[in-house]
RNA sequence: GGGCGAUUAGCUCAGUUGGUCAGAGCGCUCGCCUCACACGCGAGAGGUCACUGGUUCAAGUCCAGUAUCGCCCACCA
């Protein structure tokens, strides 16, 4: 560490200011390599955080800035607790939403199709969502990354205003070719252990990005629909079966009927047959538990597919496909088997929402639709980032396994959620609720372009067609690899795309596939061992309520595949921010209020004491008030600071021998133990809490009572007393507030100490002096009879440098015995020419005061 | 339909294992330019701790239920 010299103020500034304090300390930290990792360091000693990389192509939100002061939090008391702390920064650039701020920045879109331009040059200025420019796959993903750094250099800039303490000396991107190289090997291992294959299935399919998407990627949203009532006739000739549906355009896509098993009405009919209405396909009628007797009509259509139902219906029945939707949202072109191609042919093609108001018409005019369709309002499955609702489509895919196909493994993972410790712990219910409703392996792989290639060919055979069950892979040592222009080992480029050549996989990982990997990116696994070593499993993982399904869930299941342990011993969850109303700030509302609005107007400090108010896996609402809060703490640390130095306080608690000072200090040594207490159970709100609430007092009544003392009133050893008191104390405060206020405290540590404030060791009981004898209530007691001749100048409403002529101190003899030792200061205080003390019979401690007035004293 | 969390002064929130816990800050009222700070200081007013039962000598604090709010999950016929 260098000393600071260059970077402290010349001397204690007249007019102490926070102005400047955040561009000056953070060119000192830079410079001085205040953060940086030390990785010489042994594992026990290290504190490793599996920071979360965040999406850069957007704009910083409040939320952010509220989560990731947490962690901040976190860091810097480990790092004076002597840890070395290995806080890096990752950005998680890969990913759809890249790809759509380079569509939107630029008014391009992707087609692979193309062939690279080298001299490709973007537009200017952007372009309309109708007008985009197609360009190649290379071309797209060099856009994708230039801008994406562009994007990291603005949030960069925000987290170091904000002080994060992260070692900016090497941040890590999921697209890097670092990331990608890890991402790739950790799938290949996965892909030789079993935890990785492929697939052929019905996926939930977006028709807007046309790609496939993961459970975790889903949600609801209500939609309008409507039931419409429709007549199958029985094969047989005996009558129709009705059944509802609010897909009527699936109607070609029918496989079979389905009612419950114990349901009356039904059971007759189970076996038999039925003809689809207009399309003719003969389907069974048959029975299964899932189909509720109380819904519509009590007996279902299945249709491959129309829902997720469909598909468990499909799969547990050994029904036939007949698939109608194509990857683009339309009906295919051919009609499927069984069903009538000249109906068919008059829907082929269509939108999902054309071909149901033909099929509706048609079906009106056979007379098999029975009455009229009667609108509802009900849930349907959106990918989170979409806004049409998504269709299943049968595709092949690569997923992992995550348990939800394999109850020892669902267990095992479960484990895992319980040995990790959860602040807040119930914040482990989510995790468990999450793996206990998997319906699905985790399906990774996107028909997307800005991410991490599969690693992965195929042989081509004599036919022109893909084996895709004999996947060929490169060496480790090859990574990172792109299928798409790199050749597989023991081909030539000529053979890609031949009979008997090969072809290159073309699909990229979801972005959680390569940040499930953090750990082992952060800990550059198998390149550099020896930092993995001393870093894995982390400490840390501090994240979002949002992403425990996500994020955190796939992380642990890497590192149980890879590593058979979990990746971190700790995870700590932030809350929402809320806006002032307690509505969940919406992305809008959030991005008025920028991070750096905010820094401009309260400073860094204050901002971060809002977040740091907040407790973990608690909402917070968005408060400037509390910002102005933290500004005046700021500021009165500052001042006070100043103040106490001007009387040439030294930290020795040795030198402290006035019952008050000791006082005082015994009161410190309960805040430094439970300050240090609440930080170690990951409970920063009440460490600032009580260094806070001691603060005030020490500024109010204790600086108050002592500052004549302190100037020589009482002579030499009375003063030293005193400065030694203020000295110890303003040093510990300065640090218990380090964490949380980073800037103003290195500010004033470089008054009148060596070094940064944030590398000096965390304060001890044992440094303040633990005097056991000494009376650690005095300075309460002191301040409840000087809070009372303060409410009698009060109440004359004179200034409070009024003297009092007599003070009558009356109250339990006790107490009086131990107010003696502070008389001297307490007359100083508040200014009491004649200080009396009174034993009475009743508990309460009262204090008679009668001002100096020219006319008449009063009572 | 299931689950998790929240509900304490006008506002934002503390209240650790049941017994000075009815608190803090902001806001408000009334004062004070006290030689660190007017970006300050002092003093006040403000609450049947969501509701209903129960356990206990004693309950914001434990149990059951209800209500409201938020979030997550659920097979969307």
């Amino acid at each position: 560490m260098g000393t600071f010299l260059d970077w402290r103020a010349v001397s204690i500034p007249d007019k102490p200011t926070l102005d400047g304090l955040e561009e000056r300390w953070n060119a000192a930290w830079d410079a001085e390599g205040t953060y940086r990792f030390d990785r010489t360091k042994a594992r026990e000693e290290i504190y490793s955080i599996d920071t979360p990389p965040i999406t850069a192509s957007g704009s910083l939100h409040v939320g952010h800035v509220f989560s990731y002061t947490h962690t901040d939090l976190v860091a810097r008391y480990q790092r004076m607790r002597g840890r070395e702390v290995f806080y890096p920064m990752g950005w998680d650039d890969n990913g759809l939403p890249s790809e759509r701020r380079v569509q939107n920045y630029y008014g391009v879109r992707c087609d692979p199709s193309l062939p690279y331009d080298p001299d490709f040059v973007a537009p200017e200025g952007g372009g309309t969502a109708k007008e985009q420019t197609p360009i190649s796959r290379r071309n797209f993903v060099e856009l994708c990354d230039s801008l994406t750094a562009e994007d990291e250099k603005a949030y960069e800039a925000v987290w170091r205003r904000l002080a994060l303490s992260v070692d900016w000396s090497k941040p890590y991107r999921t697209i890097d070719d670092h990331s990608t190289a890890i991402s790739q090997k950790a799938f290949l291992r996965n892909l030789a252990r079993g935890d990785a294959y492929k697939a052929e299935a019905p996926t939930l399919w977006d028709i807007t990005f046309r790609t496939a998407v993961a459970q975790a990627e889903l949600e609801d949203r209500d939609r309008p629909g409507a039931y419409h009532r429709i007549g199958f006739q029985r094969t047989d000739g005996s009558g129709a079966i009705s059944i509802e549906t609010t897909r009527p355009e699936l109607l070609p896509a029918c496989v079979a009927l389905v009612a419950h098993p114990d349901d009356e009405r039904y059971q007759p009919l189970f076996g038999t047959t039925v003809r689809t209405p207009l399309f003719d396909a003969e389907v069974p009628v048959l029975s299964h538990y899932l189909a509720a007797p109380d819904k519509g009509s009590g007996i279902a259509m299945i249709c491959t597919f129309g829902d997720l139902t469909d598909v468990v219906w499909w799969r547990e029945l050994n029904l036939p496909t007949r698939a109608i939707l194509g990857e683009d949202g339309r009906l295919l072109p051919e009609a499927p088997a069984g069903v009538d191609a000249a109906t068919y042919a008059r829907v082929a093609g269509k939108t999902v929402h054309s071909a149901r108001e033909e099929i509706v018409g048609m079906l009106r005019e056979s007379g098999a639709l029975e009455g009229e369709p009667s609108p509802i309002t009900h849930p349907v499955k959106f990918y989170e980032k979409g806004d049409r609702p998504l269709e299943i489509v049968t595709t092949r895919q690569w997923y992992i396994r995550n348990g939800a196909r394999d109850e020892d493994l669902r267990a095992a993972l479960i484990r895992r959620g319980e040995e990790l410790s959860w602040h807040p712990p119930h914040m482990q219910v989510r995790y468990e609720h999450w793996v206990n409703g998997l319906t699905g392996d985790w399906l990774i792989s996107r028909q997307r372009f800005f991410g991490v290639p599969f690693p992965v060919w195929y042989p081509i055979d004599d036919d022109g067609a893909p084996d895709y069950d004999r996947p060929i892979v490169p060496e480790e040592a090859a990574l990172p690899v792109d299928p798409s222009s790199d050749c597989p080992p023991g081909y030539d480029e000529s053979q890609r795309g031949k009979p008997g050549g090969f072809a290159g996989d073309t699909d990229v990982m979801d972005t959680w596939a390569t940040s499930s990997l953090t750990p082992q990116i952060g800990g550059a696994w198998t390149f550099d061992d020896d930092l993995m070593s001393r870093v894995f499993p982390y400490d840390l993982r501090p994240q979002g309520q949002d992403i425990i399904r996500t994020w955190l869930f796939s992380t642990v299941v890497r590192s149980h595949f890879e590593f058979d342990s979990l990746p971190w011993t700790n995870a700590a969850i932030s809350g929402w921010i809320l806006d002032p109303d307690r509505k969940k700030m919406s992305k809008s509302k959030g991005d008025v209020v920028t991070p750096m609005a905010l820094f401009d107007e309260f400073g860094s400090d204050a901002v971060r004491y809002w977040a740091a108010s907040a407790r973990l896996g608690t909402d917070a609402a968005f408060d400037t008030g509390q910002m102005k809060i933290g500004r005046r703490l700021a500021i009165k640390l500052l001042n006070a600071s100043k103040f106490a130095l001007s009387f040439g306080a030294a930290p020795d608690a040795g030198a402290v021998t006035d019952p008050l000072d000791l006082s005082l200090l015994g009161r410190l040594s309960e805040v430094v133990r439970e300050a240090t207490a609440a930080f170690d159970g990951y409970n920063h709100t009440r460490a600032l809490e009580v260094a806070e609430t001691f603060f005030w007092t020490f500024c109010d009544d204790y600086i108050e009572l002592v500052k004549e003392r302190a100037y020589g009133s009482r002579g030499d050893e009375a003063a030293a007393s005193a400065k030694a008191a203020l000295g110890t104390t303003l040093s510990v405060l300065l640090r218990l507030f380090a964490p949380f206020l980073p800037f103003v405290t290195e500010e004033v540590w470089s008054w009148w100490q060596e070094g940064s404030v944030h590398r000096a060791s965390w304060p001890t009981q044992g440094e303040v002096g633990v005097a056991t004898a000494a009376d650690r209530g005095l300075l309460g007691l002191v301040g409840t009879a000087l809070s009372q001749v303060r409410g009698a100048k009060s109440s004359a409403q004179v200034s409070m440098k009024t003297e009092v002529a007599q003070a009558v101190v009356r109250g339990p003899a006790a107490d009086l015995e131990r107010l003696q030792h502070a008389a001297t200061d307490l007359a100083a205080a508040g200014r009491i020419a004649e200080l009396r003390f009174e034993p009475a019979e009743s508990g309460e401690l009262t204090v008679a005061v009668t001002l100096q007035e020219p006319d008449e004293p009063q009572a």
